[in-house]
DNA sequence: GCAAGGTC
């Protein structure tokens, strides 16, 4: 310490070190020390001295001592008392308590967005004094943005800081209530102990997988019988999919394969070449990153945000917590891939870029933004040996991705060609790559298949090769797994590139869902906190909560409306929520036992009226639980489709339990009728 | 203990 110095200086504060260092080497030379094993910078420019120092993400957390609820007192704490997870806080804290001693003004240079502004602005509150504080505004951590945002120092911004802090009060007020309601709910109800959780986010997301899933255990396969046909062109053999209907019964399609066997022949009807020209890729934000690393690696979306955190503190990618799909401006591209060159793998490709571009690079922007930070992109640096083989493979699809932005289109050749056999339309479609353009850097997206129709016209008969009837079962097309969920997260615009992914987990981790090998399940306490939430707090099952929360940050931030106007108004709710719900408990206890399959004869005093015949969920009709019942229902309103190919009842409740499609609980509907017929 | 949001 005895090198800084001892006052008279200003005190940079960025949200984390990568940013500090990138300011402190913008700002001129630096000198760079570590103190508790924090770096920090000091510039001498233009007559003042700069001392930067950073953050870690937020040092100050909301926090309350009073149990029970509803709960409406909370307070800023140190994060690193509160959150075990928060530890390493400390040295970031303690570094900036020291360095404040000393500084007679200070710059909030955190990113530019709400919780940038809030972050620094609980820094200086709470140990500086922010009539001192000064805010910097740039959008991407580049020199001359950086030099210009420093040389127009603006006043703190209060709107934003308001808006952030509106933000964590809102979500803090409705997770902490409705996360104690339902573990108070849940441990009266079975004299069980757990950790549940309720929020903006966590919540609807459940919900939807819950919908889906549910949907899946209720499913009763519906056969329906397909022709499968292959026709010969040039002496290859090219499967063509049905178009039209397929058939309700056997004797329908008995009737029609007899057709064929009748005149063995495909008439082409249809032939239509389109040549499409395929834009370059945009640059790569983080859900686009785990969106491809999921489809060509099956990287889970966290997995993919863990190894691409370990590369950006390598330092070979940029930050990669960003929803951009921009490159910025003064990005040098050149030099970055003058420098990937240098590995052996791209050299190659590199050449190629150059010469197909005469060495002129405009990546394809996309349409998203961000306003900390700008798409993911390769920095050049050298790949380290101690790398793992997952990390070199999400490096090589970033510099493919990056490589490929900025080269030309692509153009193929898509044919669809459309026959006709007996009345009935089948379809294939090849496709040709004409120009590789990008896809030489980048292949994953487009495959060719080639089928050489030159020689057809429309009018052609094509010989058939080979047929058959085949049965195929409906099913539920829409599936639950951490990357379907991620996509409709980001479809429906809850959470943030940051959080997603890991609010995913939380879902696994808390067990309300389940991984069963390929597939997700729900657990009993997963159904049961959607089904509760969705009679009792319906605005944490949808995402209009979070629509909600936007628009009253964005009159925050435009000065329209206070914090405590909307934090008053959502108190309100929240308590007539607990009001409600207060009142009900007796109902409330009771309706956790129509979801929870839970084994009564320990607490035989303690039964509900009645039991499912299937499991031991409340029973609420006919001798059956909610689930079970509408499985039964759908049972019987199903069977026509199967009576239709000969099933006689007992015939198609044996088959249903065969088939790998039908929903569990049909299956254990099934078994009871079974056990209860014999 | 519970949220969601930063970041390590």
């Amino acid at each position: 310490m005895n090198t800084l110095p001892l006052r008279s200086y200003v005190l940079v504060i960025a949200e984390k070190p990568k940013a500090a260092e990138k300011i402190a080497n913008a700002l001129g030379k630096a000198s760079r020390r570590r103190v508790l094993g924090v770096p920090i910078w000091t510039i001498r420019k233009a007559g003042k001295t700069y001392v930067i120092a950073s953050a870690a993400g937020h040092l100050y957390s909301l926090y309350t001592d009073e149990k029970g609820y509803p709960v409406f007192n909370y307070r800023w704490v140190p994060r690193y008392r509160v959150d075990r997870k928060g530890k390493h806080t400390y040295r970031f804290l303690k570094v900036l308590d020291i360095l404040f001693r000393n500084a007679d003004e200070y710059i909030n240079a955190c990113d530019y967005d709400i919780e940038g502004s809030l972050i620094g602005y609980l820094i200086i509150h709470n140990m500086g004094d922010i009539e001192k504080a000064k805010r910097v505004k740039f959008s991407s951590l580049t020199k001359q943005e950086i030099l210009k945002a420093f040389a127009n120092l603006l006043p703190m911004d209060f709107e934003m800081i308001e808006a952030g802090y509106c933000r964590h009060v809102l979500d803090w007020m409705w997770g902490i209530n409705i996360s104690r309601m339902l573990m108070d709910i849940y441990s009266k109800a079975l004299k069980l102990r757990g950790v549940l959780s309720a929020g903006r986010v966590q919540t609807p997301t459940l919900a939807y997988a819950a919908d889906i899933i549910l949907q899946k255990k209720l499913h009763i396969p519906i056969p329906l019988i397909y022709p499968v046909i292959w026709i010969d062109i040039n002496g290859n053999e090219y499967r063509i999919s049905l178009i039209d209907e397929p058939f309700k019964s056997l004797e329908e399609a008995r009737e029609y394969i007899k057709g064929i066997r009748e005149n063995l022949y495909a008439k082409v009807v249809d032939i239509r070449v389109k040549n499409i020209e395929l834009q370059p890729p945009h640059p790569f934000n983080l859900t686009d990153l785990q969106s491809d690393a999921y489809k060509i690696y099956g990287f889970t979306p966290y997995k993919t945000q863990k190894l691409a955190e370990d590369l950006y503190l390598e330092a070979l990618i940029s930050y990669p917590r960003t929803n951009s799909q921009k490159l910025p401006q003064t990005l040098d591209n050149r030099h970055i891939i003058e420098r990937l060159a240098e590995n052996i793998e791209y050299r190659s490709y590199i050449e190629d870029l150059f010469k197909e571009k005469n060495g002129l690079l405009k990546p394809n922007n996309g349409a998203k933004d961000d306003p900390a930070h700008p798409a993911i992109y390769p920095t050049g640096e050298k790949i380290s040996a101690k790398l793992s083989e997952a990390h070199i493979r999400l490096y090589d699809l970033i510099v493919r991705r990056y490589l490929a932005t900025f080269s030309s289109s692509a153009k193929i050749q898509v044919a669809e060609l459309t026959f006709e056999i007996n009345k009935r339309r089948y379809s294939a479609t090849a496709l040709k790559i004409l120009y590789s353009g990008w896809l030489k850097y980048y292949p994953y997206p487009v495959s060719e298949k080639i089928i050489p129709y030159e020689g057809l016209r429309r009018g052609s008969l094509v010989p058939i090769k080979r047929y058959k009837l085949t049965t195929r079962y409906t099913r539920v097309e829409r599936s639950v797994n951490r990357y379907s969920l991620l996509k409709w997260m980001e479809n429906v615009g809850i959470g943030t590139e940051s959080t997603r992914a890991e609010i995913i987990e939380l879902l696994y981790k808390r067990g309300y869902l389940i991984q069963r090998s390929k597939n997700t399940d729900i657990s009993d306490i997963g159904m049961m906190i959607v089904n509760i939430l969705r009679k009792y707090v319906r605005e944490l099952i949808s995402v209009d909560l979070t629509r909600e929360f936007e628009s009253y940050l964005e009159s925050i931030k435009f000065g329209k409306n206070s914090c405590d106007d909307i934090v008053n108004e959502a108190k309100k709710m929240i308590l007539r929520h607990i009001t409600n719900i207060k009142t009900l408990e007796k109902n409330l206890i009771e309706e956790v036992y129509n979801y929870i399959a839970y084994n009564h004869e320990k607490n035989a005093a303690e039964l509900p009226r009645q039991r499912c015949v299937v499991c031991n969920r409340n029973a609420v009709q006919s001798g059956f639980c909610i689930f079970h019942y509408t499985a039964f229902e759908k049972l019987k309103n199903s069977y026509e489709h199967w009576k239709r190919l000969g099933y006689s009842w007992n015939n198609y409740i044996e088959k249903l339990l065969k088939l790998h499609n039908t929903g569990i609980h049909i299956k254990e509907v099934c078994k009871y009728l079974l056990i209860k017929n014999q």
